[in-house]
DNA sequence: CCATATTTGTACCGATCGGTATGAATTATG
DNA sequence: CATAATTCATACCGATCGGTACAAATATGG
């Protein structure tokens, strides 16, 4: 066991906590006041068990790819392309407007937000950014392998227009967008996107 | 001729210096020492001559959109509805990169900045919003009843497609995306919308 | 019981925030 | 020249920022 006066709170809910703040405000927006009142700790607590608020943010943000953008593993383990698209602009309809959260994306909002910021949280975001592209990219190019695509089809290009459509909505989001408004959004955006294979390309 | 000592800066070019700052780094991330560097001023003539920090924002604002947003306009004014998207689409593709200023829109960071921030700012910028979606809107419905859609079209989720894939195209403006990126964005956009008029509707 | 280790609460740090008081400088008016 | 009006430059205000020093409190290991 180890030693000292225990810890009198649980870190997984204050992380939830501190995510739902930074959710809401941003992370130049959300004061340390603001997130220990949410958290239920003082500040000496906050320091000792996450850091400081960079390595607070780049927690949450963790928690937050881990257990909130569970859409975009859902869409690439879609068995065709345009499931895969489906899924992505689906799940983020109904993922930026579930009412048991902040409504909008974390990472969306605090790419638009520190742009011209450096430090841990820009290279954090970033990070996620890559990875996401990567994956989709990866999954993209196994789909025309596999003769979902044509094999001069811009890929990058896909995955560009699909993210660009869902940051998009996260702007929507923030800005009270309904997910049955989002999800026409989606289907609207899906009609640019190639046909299902075998069925004709027609709107 | 006014009493006094004459103002030592001209009002215009210290706006679009501050204009520069707030595009740069977001109305709250920029500071009134970023202001009155950039504007060549210090802290009373700012105050003297704009009031204050939020003040300050809703000229370069107003000075935003008249200037810089010119492209809503061009499109509001093409004579048929595949026009007037791909105008919207393609304008705001060269707006957000065009290296003479800051990369994204002013406006979409902003909404994305301060969207749990009550203030002057957020009114201001729901006003310049709710006039472009007013003005969108009323023009898809001139040219539905011109003939270009069905009568039973959704204008209101054609606009908010459209408004979505700009506002993404921000974000991705702002995370170092070029112009033909965004035009290749535009372009796979663009085949969602209703074809051109008497154009049978393919990829 | 004592020493050690850890957390908690208070109270504070220097830095920066937006905003301003004050007086010198510069103009038109009389 | 004297007065009023306006701007400019310095230096400062209280509030808030992220972060921490310090000591009381609470646990384990001896």
């Amino acid at each position: 066991m180890k030693m000292g006066r225990p810890r009198e709170f649980c870190v997984d809910k204050a992380l939830d906590a501190a995510l739902e703040v930074f959710w809401r405000k941003g992370f130049e927006a959300a004061s340390l006041t603001d997130l220990t009142d949410a958290m239920g700790i003082n500040r000496p607590s906050l320091y000792g068990a996450f850091g400081n608020k960079e390595e607070l943010f780049r927690k949450a943000l963790d928690r937050y790819v881990s257990e909130k953008v569970k859409y975009l593993s859902e869409a690439l383990a879609a068995p065709d392309a345009y499931g895969f698209a489906e899924r992505m602009l689906m799940g983020a309809a109904a993922m930026m407007t579930d009412p048991s959260h902040p409504v909008g994306c974390l990472a969306i909002k605090g790419m638009a937000t520190c742009s011209d910021h450096t430090g841990v949280v820009r290279e954090e975001l970033d990070k996620v950014k890559t990875n996401y592209e990567a994956a989709m990219l990866g999954r993209l190019t196994a789909l025309r392998d596999a003769g979902e695509f044509p094999a001069d089809t811009d890929l990058q290009g896909l995955m560009r227009y699909l993210t660009t459509v869902v940051q998009g909505m996260a702007i929507q989001a923030s800005n009270g967008a309904s997910c049955a408004d989002l999800r026409q959004v989606g289907q609207t955006a899906l009609k640019a996107w190639p046909a299902k294979k075998g069925v004709p390309a027609s709107a």
